[in-house]
RNA sequence: GCCGGAGUAGCUCAGCUGGCAGAGCGAUUCCUUCGUAAGGAAUAGGCCGGGGGUUCAAAUCCCCCCUCCGGCUCCA
């Protein structure tokens, strides 16, 4: 009989007789390790221990101390949930129910579930839980399994599509209650600690909008209670962080009825897009951008040589109309009108790059269901830029532009990571002008050392993309800026630049935006800082809080002392109590309490959020340091440390 | 756009088995002049998302539309 081998997690091989499983190999490895077994990962799948290896596999022993352990115990928490909804509802039909990032989900037809059934399903899954069935691999033909799902249409697609050509089918048997499954599972259901369903929602058999809607549940499970009540924690938290009811708090922007998905911004919320803006200036200004305006309103005839046209009315997204028989429509990209500024004079090779700016406020008719806060909206203003260059200077541009990236995303405190998008279906060009951006996307990401996932097939219409994700206090990602490159639209729009050689050449554009836009930024910052913003940032960076009437003169002198920041005084009828209350409740960074004693003294008491204080305060050594802080951008409040 | 849920005072929400539209916070006024996370009282504030219908009577029941929320699909 003769061996196979494979090859371990440390690098060594292992050889093993033929017909192994996963399991085999691990009690071969050693009999504890055989014993804990759960699962294996072979060449990055998620595999049952019985599944056998071959030679050559790439092979990970899955135990109750891995990774992916609970990427099969909450597969197993969906199977507990399926059975618990078929003893309440027999009629239910089921169809797919995996794993995911957060817990699980189970699509299922045949049945009408909202959220006040979940209590009872619940209350089954915990008896299922309880009676801790052992949960048992059974192979059957596919002829049989074809039977068992005579009623279920969705379980014969899959078998006739993903187990086509399979003799035998693989179930999962749970007491009298079996799914047809790849696996893997737990031993029992009792290794399942904690579940908890989350809610119920809708989905599309395979995704795809044409075939029939299913019920989607989503749940999540953990080993222990105590894993769950931290998730739940977080989920709270994340609540707590929701952008729109901070910025609804904090009265900062809202997106009213009559403007469904275009952003109002209140004058709070336009105090901190306004220091955004100034920001991104400065960071243009570095970069060697002129700053240009262009108009949202123009003929559609603009789009269509670049190809946004065809690219955004195809999919429903560009907002365009008749006009006195002429086609008009609002910008969805700022690039066409960049393009014709530079195209409106002839430039030397010595003139590039040509880099131009704008915050440009475009239009695309997003999905009425995709519209969410600030997040997803039609109308946003992008911190757009095109940099016009000949190909010896994209990778001098690309660095660039990426080191004040990372300037920038510092300055929030965000950590960030990088993604290259490349070529889609919808692309426009030849493969060899793709494969040549895409590789100078590369080498500019790696000149500069860093890391970055591939994403097939993600990018823009016109060119790959370096997608820039922020990730936030809580651990989220975003994406938010991008840099790409395009040798596309400057041959469409016959851009060019004289060459040395005294010829006609087109430039190379560089698209970047170093924030996205205003509104999802902005929404992402709120969540990142919980409402709390760097005082640089805070609508109301200092509240003056007197004791009483007698300082109210006062309380405005130092007011007027502290003029060029944003400051109110709190003259309301209040206790001093109540009043820092609200200052906290108001997120103020500072508040200066001001009674008899500071206004007979000439000091101020300085109280920050953090509930630190400092008193006797020279109003003017305060005033120095805020200068300060707000000059050098500090992320939190440090005149009290 | 599709599926499900929801829309009542500035905000958060109760009322919805049809019968005078409510509470807390906020706002205004008065009392209090107060020392580091909510002092007291009174008053104002509503096209019950919009339109149509059923009914003696609709916030409440029915139909259509709008918007939001959770998902799907899509994306900066």
């Amino acid at each position: 009989m003769s061996d196979v081998t494979v090859t371990l997690p440390d690098g060594s091989e292992l050889s093993v007789p033929e017909e192994s499983s996963v399991e085999d190999v691990a009690y071969e490895i050693g009999p504890g390790l055989g014993s804990d077994t759960v699962a294996g990962v072979v060449d990055g799948d998620l595999v049952d221990k019985a599944e056998e290896v071959a030679d050559g596999d790439r092979l990970v022993i899955v135990t109750e101390g891995s990774d992916e352990y609970l990427q099969v115990l909450r597969h197993s928490a969906a199977h507990v949930f399926a059975q618990a909804l078929q003893r309440r509802h027999p009629e239910a039909e089921l169809t797919i129910g995996p794993p995911t990032d957060e817990g699980f989900y189970y699509d299922v037809a045949g049945v009408d579930l909202d959220e006040s059934d979940l209590d009872e399903i619940e209350a089954e899954m915990a008896e299922i839980i309880e009676a801790d069935y052992d949960i048992e691999r059974v192979e059957r033909s596919w002829e049989t399994a074809f039977d068992i799902y005579a009623d279920n249409e969705y379980k014969q697609e899959i078998l006739e599509t993903e187990a086509a050509d399979e003799e035998t089918v693989s179930f999962y048997v749970q007491d009298d209650w079996q799914d047809l499954c790849r696996g893997p599972h737990v031993d029992s259901t009792g290794d399942i600690g904690a579940v908890k369903l989350l809610n119920v929602s809708s989905s599309y058999w395979r995704g795809d909008e044409e075939n029939d809607t299913l019920t989607r549940v989503h749940g999540t499970a953990f080993e222990s209670e105590d894993d769950l009540d931290e998730f739940i924690e977080r989920r709270e938290e994340a609540k707590e962080r929701d952008h729109r009811k901070i910025g609804t708090e904090m009265d900062l922007f809202s997106v009213p009825d009559h403007s469904p998905g275009c952003v109002h911004f209140h004058p709070d919320g336009m105090a901190i897009r306004r220091e955004l803006e100034e920001y991104i200036r400065e960071k243009n200004d570095e970069l060697g951008y002129d700053e240009v305006w262009t108009p949202e309103l123009n003929k559609a005839e603009l789009w269509k040589p670049t190809g946004h046209y065809d690219t955004f009315t195809e999919s429903g997204e560009m907002f365009n109309w008749e006009q006195d028989d002429t086609e008009y429509g609002l910008k969805p990209m700022n690039c066409a009108n960049h393009a014709h500024v530079y195209d409106s004079d002839t430039h030397s090779y010595r003139d590039l790059p040509i880099r131009l700016s704008e915050f440009g406020t475009c239009y695309r008719n997003e999905q009425s269901g995709e519209l969410s806060g600030l997040f997803r909206v039609r109308g946003f203003t992008q911190d757009d830029g095109h940099a016009f260059i000949h190909p010896e200077q994209i990778k001098e541009e690309i660095r660039g532009t990426l080191g004040v990236v990372r300037d920038i995303y510092g300055d929030f405190g965000f950590d960030i990571s990088y993604k290259l998008e490349t070529r889609g279906d919808d692309a426009v060009g030849s493969e060899e002008i793709w494969a040549n951006a895409t590789d100078a996307l590369k080498a500019a990401l790696e000149s500069e050392g860093l890391e970055y996932d591939i994403e097939a097939g993600e990018a823009a219409f016109y060119g790959p993309k370096i997608g820039i994700d922020a990730h936030d206090a809580i651990g989220r990602e975003w994406t938010v800026g991008t840099v790409q490159l395009d040798f596309n639209i400057p041959r469409r729009l016959d851009l060019t630049y004289v060459g040395e050689d005294n010829e006609e050449h087109h430039p190379v554009m560089v698209h970047r935006a170093l924030l996205g836009t205003f509104e999802r930024f902005m929404g992402i910052m709120i969540e990142h800082f919980k409402g709390n913003f760097p005082t640089w940032l805070a609508p109301e960076q200092v509240r003056i809080l007197p004791i009483s009437e007698d300082q109210l003169g006062y309380a405005h002198r130092i007011k007027n002392e502290l003029d060029g920041f944003r400051v109110e005084v709190d003259d309301r009828d209040w206790t001093i109590g109540r009043k820092i209350r609200a200052g906290h409740d108001d997120r103020v960074p500072y508040m200066l309490v001001v009674g008899g004693d500071e206004a007979e003294a000439g000091t101020v008491s300085v109280r920050d959020r953090f509930e630190d204080e400092a008193d006797d305060v020279d109003p003017e050594r305060f005033r120095d340091h805020l200068a300060t802080e707000v000059e050098s951008r500090t992320l939190d409040p440090d005149f009290v440390d």
